[in-house]
DNA sequence: AAGTCGGGGAT
DNA sequence: ATCCCAGACTT
């Protein structure tokens, strides 16, 4: 398997890679911060998804102290869109750590980058090499079907211990004199020559050497377990309007979206409920709501994400008075008008919602 | 080791 | 519909 010269491997990846890399802002700096930003940014993101946020970050903080001086619902406002939004949060928690401890320098090499948080084995070794040309292999959703093709690994990419393999593979191949070039070399093909459906075998530079290549073996890698179907919930929310004003709740820990800010919501088990069993749920929970007060959802909102499967709908409540105080603590939602609501942190769900619904006028 | 955490683009 | 993306963290 490891019979391939490594030196011919690394060195077509570089050659290639100098003939079709795209021009990427962070690969233009050797600012760690902007590496560890951009990093952050992209990972389970594509490039051209995440592009526009890491633009956006950067002008918002050019530097870590702007970050760490943010407040939080700040950076979650502009990460807004992005998902997994742990990262964000994360990072915030990251660039105050840096700032207060290490005096607003990054950690400069591995082992001491995978101690921040929100830094993995995949972006330590993207910093340490990017920013100070440390020779370690990154290992990303690329890099494991590049090696997998060209060397026939067949464990399951998906199973935390096929990990060594492949590491133990990119270490044998990443050159002492460019880390930082083949690291974005096999990343930068696997993104664009070596795609997971229909790769450009006729015109890849490894083609003499790749063992999926040569044994009709490309559809087959990599091997990797298919996800399990995601769980259907239904949500119900209760969009509460008084005088211009609506109310919304920041969600809480334990759940997805934290941090972010829905309505209040009650969740069926059923796809099911009807407005009679809601106004019961509502009542239930001390709102006092009738059937009359309630406008009926115009469409229903499905929202799909990578282990649940969302539908949604919205019903407006037109109240005739504000809501008590001893129901906003119990509810936890808070007052805000359309223009707060627009700085608010929301998910994309709730931000449809908004605009169909003519409450934001933007996205 | 398995589960959870988003959203979008390509096919 | 299905796959997967410059993964990390919790259980």
């Amino acid at each position: 398997m490891a019979s391939i010269d490594p030196i011919f491997i690394s060195s077509s990846l570089i050659g290639w890679y100098g003939q079709h890399k795209r021009a990427l802002p962070w690969r233009e700096t050797r600012n760690a911060y902007h590496i560890w930003l951009s990093e952050i940014i992209l990972q389970q993101t594509r490039v051209a998804q995440g592009l526009p946020y890491y633009l956006r970050f950067v002008e918002t903080y050019p530097t870590v102290q702007e970050l760490a001086a943010a407040p939080e619902d700040e950076v979650l406002r502009l990460w807004q869109g992005l998902g997994y939004y742990s990262r964000a949060r994360n990072m915030h928690h990251t660039a105050r750590q840096v700032v207060q401890e290490h005096d607003g320098i990054f950690p400069e090499n591995y082992a001491e980058l995978i101690k921040l948080r929100g830094v993995g084995s995949y972006t330590a070794a993207a910093i340490a090499s990017f920013a100070y040309q440390e020779q370690v292999a990154v290992l990303d959703g690329n890099v494991f079907r590049v090696l997998a093709r060209v060397f026939g690994v067949t464990d399951d990419i998906a199973v935390p211990a096929s990990r060594k393999v492949f590491q133990t593979i990119a270490d044998s191949l990443i050159p002492a004199d460019a880390p930082d070039t083949f690291n974005q070399a096999i990343m930068e093909f696997g993104a664009i020559q070596c795609t997971p459906l229909m790769p450009d075998c006729l015109f890849c530079p490894l083609q003499q050497v790749c063992f999926a290549f040569n044994h009709g073996m490309v559809q087959e890698l990599p091997v990797k377990a298919k996800a399990k179907a995601a769980r259907p919930r239904y949500f119900h929310y209760i969009v509460f309007r008084h005088q211009g004003l609506y109310y919304l709740r920041k969600r809480l820990p334990g759940d997805i979206w934290q941090g972010l800010y829905d309505f209040f919501l009650y969740e069926s088990s059923d796809k099911n409920l009807p407005i009679s069993a809601l106004v019961q749920e509502l009542q239930q929970s001390g709102l006092d709501v009738t059937e009359e007060q309630i406008q009926l959802p115009r469409k229903d909102y499905k929202h799909v994400l990578s282990h649940q499967k969302i539908l949604a709908r919205f019903y407006l409540i037109e109240l005739n008075s504000r809501l008590k105080e001893e129901v906003m603590q119990e509810t936890r939602v808070a007052a805000f008008n359309p223009s707060e609501i627009e700085d608010l942190p929301k998910p994309v769900l709730i931000s449809s919602y908004l605009k169909d619904a003519g409450i934001l006028v933007n996205l």
